[in-house]
DNA sequence: TATGAATGAGAGTTCATTCAT
DNA sequence: GATGAATGAACTCTCATTCAT
């Protein structure tokens, strides 16, 4: 994008190959998944589809395993980056406010790419190193958990971790089968209520 | 068709073996998934673990799916037994005491088979006719929707669909999560703990 | 059909009996095949359509192989006899008569059960014991003989094997094909004009 | 993309590998067919055969009907090549020369791989997309057809499709029995016999 | 003798992975 | 590096046949 000299190393200009090879063949698994299926998804199919050879696709990826771990962190981090955009300044809401927002952040959270996060969730045999999708968990409670630290004497908090636990897994749980599973018979309107019960529910717990 | 004493129709002796068969059959794919994981399970390995053969196997059961499904069932029916046993009579109780109840006999659903409800929960790819392993929903969504009908006075209940939807989901997670994930973590202390907690959250929810 | 005594030997009856079982899985045999096809015809599948156990059908049948044989038999069979009737006398008819006769009831063969007929032609594959159809060849043969032994000052012929070999071959692919293959496109003016034409064939390749 | 002198492009070598892999794997087929018969032609006997793996098998063939199809596909080829050369000019020759070439063609093409033509002929199943095994027909139908056509006026024909039907059937059906099944008990000078007998059927039924 | 549950060799096919080019 | 032909273990499933009841 910026104006370049005359000749680049010829490093960078690989690696620049190497990373849009990477890319494609992690879209390109992503896109079979998401269209056909964990079964259909071979690595010559995700090879082909990516444009590259099998060979590099071992290349780039030490198993098949590997790729669609990839999936899932890109995937995840998308999410993540969101959420922190999202939930940035929440520390200082008020308890209404910050839990309503969490609550309408994880909703999104599930919207981001929903048909590919339930291939995530429903069809990845979860064996080896592939781990559990988790979409509001990891990062986030640790933000949870900031946020009651901070807001401690508003709460009715004895144990601190208990209590995101409690939190977090319930707004996981409630968003997460409302858009994937749900969704076609949710209305927007229904989906409103549903984040307003959610936050209730949580905020109910929280408060004194 | 005369009256033979003493002598079984011959149709029960066959059912008896055909009925030991299948029985072999679905333990031993319980016990490979448990010991081995899904991956593992191969029909050739099911048959051979049960002590038959393939042939057998399919006799019984028309695909792998098939054998899955019906370990799951019986997984299922398993908990659906305990848990109307151990609810049966919550209708009549008090809030505080129903949900109580109700979470805490979620986490000994969860209990029945730990092992085998993770497997299920995590490596069966929800694909064809495998449907999402629902411990504590289908069945006990009803239970709990009559339950806050009864009680509706008594509550703070919009749309009980909706309620119920929240508060079964909720127990699901906190306690799925709580047995499979972090049981080792978890003492029996703080899983008590975690049982009031849940509790508490829902009973908060629900009430005026 | 005759009048009974009151006391049948049950030897009698055994073999009514095993007379019916026999042609039961012959029938269940050649309805499978024709209505589904080979592939499709097992052994079990033919006992349970014959409505006995596939151990009944070993009683009788020493192998698949032989159940088909049988099949392929009891067609010749009714297709010889229905020659044989319609073919008494011909020895003393004119050539032309003669000729003109033997294609027509070679047609006739074909058409006692087409679709039987196509099958066993094309799908059982000969190995084994299982010979070739031959719906006009071996007995046909020594008829023919007979018949161009008898007449032969009348006609042009030196080596009588190979004339009957000639004429009997022709007749049988000219109708075969006819029957088999092309019977949908065929009307019955076009299987006529078929028959006069195969007639002449023979007529004008017999007389001086 | 620029000339490279000296260096095939490797398009070619790749090329040509595949096509010694797809050759050897046909020419195993057609081998085993011979002299094992169709039973034993498994996918994995057929690729061990060929010296390569049952993988590569399917990489060029999506099923093993395809396998034997291109065996037959190959020996039709041949046949029909072989057929081409011999019969060329034939259209303008006389009735008495050309009939006679026919037949003696016939039999050289039943010649042309006479155990395999027995296999195809009688162990392959037609069922799904394998078609008939037509030496001399679909092509030469229509040369003949043609030679009718221009002889018209010589020949006694109503209709000439018929009189091709009859012909090229009647040819195919003596040459393909008296090669494949007779053919230990032919003398060459019994099978010199039989092409003139077929001559002369054919011709006179033709000639006015 | 009839039954049908049980057998198990073997079929066709797939696909993650390797490696010569 | 990139290619893609080749690999082959492993899988699901079938079916002619056997044999305990």
């Amino acid at each position: 994008m910026a104006s370049r000299p005359l000749i680049k190393p010829r490093k960078i200009a690989t690696q620049q190959r190497s990373r849009a090879t990477v890319d494609a063949l992690v879209q390109a698994t992503a896109r079979i998944l998401v269209k056909e299926g964990f079964d259909k998804a071979s690595t010559n199919r995700i090879a082909a589809v990516a444009g590259v050879s099998v060979g590099s696709l071992y290349q780039y990826f030490p198993s098949k395993e590997a790729l669609v771990a990839a999936v899932i962190e890109r995937h995840q981090q998308e999410i993540t980056q969101m959420v922190r955009r999202e939930l940035a300044g929440v520390l200082t809401e008020s308890i209404d406010k910050a839990v309503h927002k969490l609550v309408t952040v994880a909703v999104k959270a599930h919207r981001v790419d929903p048909k590919l996060h339930r291939v995530l969730a429903e069809q990845i045999p979860r064996v080896g190193k592939l781990e559990k999708l988790e979409t509001f968990n990891r990062e986030n409670f640790a933000l949870f958990s900031a946020y009651l630290e901070r807001h401690r004497e508003e709460l009715r908090i004895d144990d601190l971790g208990l209590a995101s636990y409690v939190c977090v897994t319930t707004i996981e749980a409630l968003t997460h089968n409302a858009v994937l599973h749900d969704s076609r018979m949710l209305s927007d309107q229904t989906m409103e209520a549903l984040v307003d019960e959610a936050a209730r529910l949580i905020t109910g717990y929280l408060k004194k």
